[in-house]
DNA sequence: GTCGATTGTCAAACCGGTTTAGATCAGAAG
DNA sequence: CTTCTGATCTAAACCGGTTTGACAATCGAC
């Protein structure tokens, strides 16, 4: 392995001009960048990373921390994780992943933290006064976040608009006569859920629409946890149980459909079903039996966005310049339809 | 920030044997110790990482590249790496992903092999003669794969037993009468695919039947290839067309049922469906309509294993001591069934 | 021909740890 | 009262880059 001294030596030049001259100073002449550039290809030298981030102050990398339950990761994220990764190699940045317990992200927080391993973090599913934020903010550590934990959160974040996106899923089904209807929500915890939690009771209540508390679930956003949930709304008396499903990830939807096909309904016709989509490009909600109608965003289009923008933090852009919140389509297909007449009576507490 | 040398200072010591305190050398007097260790905590001082790594000459990175088509990632690499980073964190070693369009992984691990940037690598479904592996050799860098590019692989290496596994799972149809079997395969190139078709022409061979190359596919594996694949198989003539699939993933599979289910078939009594199942905890193949016959090894047992071999390589215990290959369990559920009378004759040529 | 401004280069300091070689001191041995 | 030994500790070198400050060479202007 050739050494920057080694390969100044080799052209009678000091270290400090070599370096300048690869490094493209202004400082060098053109006859002598030539020469070094000429020569580090003829040793083939490649600068040791570990030194010149000391020298530097630079780690060339940045963290995450994903969560992941006793049954593991959401699937999405490493969609996610592609784009992010794919877009922060343009800038020469590294990405270190760490996949924790959600007991302890606090502890993955702290290694990443205090000793300048990374130059800065990116934090996925924030809750309201989220703890790993809190710490990052106490020891001035660039980070930015994918989400929001408040709607008006001081940080940098990308988040796209889940209020937006569940007013308009429930407007829908409100619209087409359902007055019943159910939401299967992510695990309480991440602002995602509140904020879909909120524009949800928001349109129900503003159309004189009850909320029952039986009706809103909160789960892993499994395919089981969703066929569990719907299972047990489903069994219900005709005139009590829910006709419409809002959720919060196709794979809750996917259950809900086992769940109705097993209690005899067929979803699209007798059940309503409307799903966020974060898209997972190997397992479409459009090739669902019947194909799904979701709110569509992309997850991995997150990840370009959260790249410019921790490189963007990193270099002092203050974060208030870095805060962006992305609209959500609305995309109608087979599992929507009219509410059956026998359900068109509201719940009554 | 405090660096090593201030906390000396305060403590009225020298640079080197705090260094030694806090690394725990014999050569520091107990008491020495206990004050250094206690000041270290008064001023939190952390050690900063890359000065460590610089002197160390180790980077205590590790690194790893997934392979993402133009539709993404294979989801169960997310639970792999949930168990790898998890089990690599009890060495104290970060583990660096990057993600890379087929094409250019090798651009990707020249960037890893170079500079001594990460002091080992995780390759993942290795091809037989693979370019990558043979880079590293030459760097003389330390790395583990995850599967086999050919079944005598002279490098440490965690497999599963695809042999056993796809032998089993066609012996299971042919006894069940089936003669015209299909094999939804995953892409030409890793050295998994090549295991599972080598096993499945084998035992298809030694039992007198045909291995027709229609009935051989190789797609990326995901929801909509599999139907794609078995929409077209399935058109064929009843007496032509397969009574039984074999799939390397489970999402092949489910994209297998649909297909069925819209050829007017039921899965589990009209079509036969055995799936290879890495496990996707979220969308477990027990609860696919009708539960999946499946071989079952979850990918995320790869993880551990292969974050002990990484830091054992990385410590120098030679790659003939490296290598392990793990049983397949065969788990028979509803998708399987006597091949329908109509189905009994194999295919001709 | 002299002066001042540029341009190009170098020696040395620096980043913050680890590690080698040597100094100091106490207690044991002679 | 030496001398030796082992236990502790320190000074300085080292890892391999970057960066500061000084200096020499070149150039145009007066």
């Amino acid at each position: 392995m050739t050494t920057l001294r080694e390969l100044a030596r080799h052209l009678g030049l000091s270290p400090a001009t070599v370096s300048r001259a690869l490094n493209g100073f202004p400082e060098v002449g053109a006859k002598t960048r030539a020469r070094v550039i000429e020569g580090s290809k003829q040793l083939h030298y490649q600068p040791n990373s570990s030194a010149k981030r000391l020298a530097t102050g630079r780690s060339g990398l940045v963290g995450i921390v994903f969560q992941s339950s006793p049954r593991g990761v959401d699937p999405h994220f490493v969609d996610f994780l592609a784009a992010l990764s794919d877009a922060l190699a343009d800038s020469e940045i590294d990405l270190v992943v760490h996949i924790s317990a959600p007991v302890d992200q606090l502890s993955h927080y702290r290694r990443f933290v205090n000793n300048g391993f990374v130059d800065g973090m990116i934090v996925s599913a924030p809750e309201p006064d989220d703890a790993r934020i809190a710490l990052m903010q106490s020891r001035a550590l660039a980070f930015v976040v994918h989400g929001r934990g408040e709607d008006d959160a001081a940080y940098p974040y990308c988040d796209i608009d889940n209020d937006g996106a569940f007013s308009a899923a429930t407007q829908l089904l409100v619209n087409l006569g359902h007055r019943r209807i159910a939401l299967a929500n992510g695990p309480q915890g991440p602002g995602f859920t509140w904020q879909r939690q909120r524009a949800f009771a928001r349109v129900m209540t503003a159309r004189g629409l009850p909320v029952p508390d039986r009706f809103m679930a909160y789960d892993e956003m499994s395919e089981e946890a969703g066929y569990a949930r719907a299972s047990t709304m489903l069994a219900e008396p005709v005139a009590l149980r829910p006709t419409a499903f809002i959720c919060s990830s196709t794979l809750l939807a996917l259950g809900v459909i086992r769940a109705a096909g097993e209690a005899g309904l067929t979803a699209g016709r007798d059940l309503s079903i409307i799903s966020h989509d974060d898209v997972l490009p190997h397992l479409r909600s459009e090739n669902f039996s019947p194909p799904l109608t979701v709110t569509r965003a992309p997850i991995r289009d997150a990840g370009p966005v959260l790249a410019r923008m921790i490189t963007a933090r990193i270099a002092g852009v203050p974060a208030a310049e870095l805060q962006q919140t992305d609209k959500v389509d609305l995309i109608v297909r087979g599992s929507t339809g009219p509410a059956p007449e026998a359900g068109g009576q509201a719940w009554h507490a």
